[in-house]
RNA sequence: GGGGAGGUUCCCGAGUGGUCAAAGGGAACAGACUGUAAAUCUGUCGCCGUACGGCUUCGGAGGUUCGAAUCCUCCCCUCCCCA
């Protein structure tokens, strides 16, 4: 086993904050001398089953305590998603039945262990500790915890300030993470800085338990595609690990420039040192940004779809935005040989939402056909059968439009 | 149990009888520019219609009115204060 301070040096990479850092010291030390490794979790819910950049960054962490020998404990949060989150507007934590949380855990588990080995990975589910537990038992965790304490998190602080509704489920969420880490007898937790408080609670639930405190370690939250809000699917800022390689990579060419540091050091292996160097060229204007970003990109893809797909990745982006090219591939639309209106051709194509948006590009001069800008808002598509032309709708729609005798669709 | 505030278009948030498809911001989309789907600037941003226009929308259901997001009734939901 490696000694523990270049373990530590190894898991402090990227990381934002470890509390406290001794105890992890004391803990691996004693790994070491014991040949027990340390068993390290971090929770998933399971509702939403497509992993983005985001959640990579706490899991490429697991990756490296797995690397160094420690027991990784993948959770997942089945219990808390059976029983559904009916707080706020929002619907997003709707509860679900138990096929539907186990189908969930089957597609993450396919995506993490793009990262993770699946061999080396400990897969649990917190429904098998919590399902069992008696109405007395729940009463006993609650009484380990007060309102004031959970009213200190800043979320919960901010909801109540701001009048807005807090579930007393949510209040007890924060208790059944730390009931996870009692059953599971944790040594670390992994999270984002938003979970701090959480994983802060599990400290404490386990004291309470008689258990050694977990070292709490949380991860930087990686900005969206906006650059402004965290990551998230919901707010469609998010790069997905599963979408195809071309998008991938268009979406990391797409974030600002100003997250280029901190992309490269949460979601690359590069060392801390690389990081630096290519920030410094950006930084001096000896270096353009879009060839780090670029570089960024290619990583990213080639870490889950591999270097081919990568290199074919920014060979499709080159020819689209910078040698404003038409991709070799597109989706095929049919059209009657008869005549359809171009714009209800756009939309049954998902080319544009609505007949009136369809317009609205047009006018915009967004709509090319075979590389001409199309100015009739009512221009009807005529061909023979067999003819095909090329339509293009902003920098990023095409399609290949296919006469045919008499069909469409 | 009593008193008060509120639920608006993807999100935040203005709007208290017609000039409201509804201010402003964000997101998104488009154009210009560029080194990128960065940044910046400009424009668009409910649905249908080439257009005059029509239709649907402001928690839900009814009602008043020539006319309602705005007034009334009931209901659902949220928050605050008091008990």
């Amino acid at each position: 086993m490696i000694a523990p301070q270049e373990q530590l040096r190894i898991l402090r990479r990227g990381v934002e904050e470890i509390i406290p850092v001794d105890e992890l010291e004391r803990k691996l030390e004693r790994s070491c001398a014991t040949g027990k490794p340390l068993v390290v979790k971090e929770g998933f819910d399971a509702t939403a089953p497509e992993l983005h950049l985001g959640h990579t960054i706490t899991i490429r962490k697991l990756r490296d305590f797995q690397r160094l020998g420690h027991e990784v404990v993948f959770l997942i949060g089945d219990f808390t998603g059976m029983i559904g989150d009916p707080s706020g507007r929002s619907e997003i934590r709707k509860r679900m039945s138990r096929e539907e949380v186990l189908e969930n855990a089957e597609t993450y588990q396919t995506q993490v262990f793009k990262i993770l080995d699946p061999e080396k990975t400990r897969v649990e589910f917190n429904s098998t500790w919590c399902d069992p537990l008696r109405f007395a038992e729940v009463l006993e965790l609650t009484s380990h915890y007060t309102v004031a304490r959970l009213l200190e998190r800043d979320d919960f602080r901010k909801r109540y300030e701001a009048q807005k509704p807090i579930s007393l489920l949510e209040f007890m969420y924060p208790l059944v993470q730390g009931y996870d880490s009692v059953a599971l007898r944790a040594d670390v937790e992994l999270g984002g800085t938003d979970q701090k408080f959480n994983l802060l609670v599990a400290r404490q639930i386990q004291r309470e338990y008689g258990q050694e405190p977990e070292v709490v370690m949380t991860m930087p939250l990686l900005p969206g595609t906006d650059g402004v809000e965290k990551m998230s699917k919901s707010l469609g800022n998010h790069i997905g690990i599963d979408e195809p390689p071309q998008e991938v990579f268009g979406k990391v060419m797409s974030i600002p420039d100003s997250l280029l540091e901190t992309y490269l050091l949460l979601v690359t292996d590069l060392s801390e040192a690389e990081v630096e160097q290519r920030v410094r060229g950006v930084v001096s204007g000896a270096v353009n940004p879009s060839k780090v970003k670029r570089e960024l990109g290619r990583d990213v893809v080639r870490q889950y779809h591999g270097a081919a797909a990568a290199d074919e990745a920014e060979a499709a982006f080159d020819r689209i935005f910078v040698e404003r090219r038409t991709p070799e591939e597109m989706p095929e639309l049919r059209v009657a040989t008869g005549s359809e209106r171009l714009i209800d051709c756009m939309v049954r194509g998902e080319l544009a939402a609505s007949l009136g948006e369809a317009r609205r590009l047009v006018r915009q001069g967004a709509v090319q056909l075979d590389g001409e800008r199309v100015q009739d808002e009512g221009l009807l598509l005529r061909g023979a059968a067999g003819e095909s032309r090329t339509l293009r709708v902003g920098k990023r729609r095409f399609a290949r439009l296919r006469f045919a005798a008499g069909e469409r669709g």
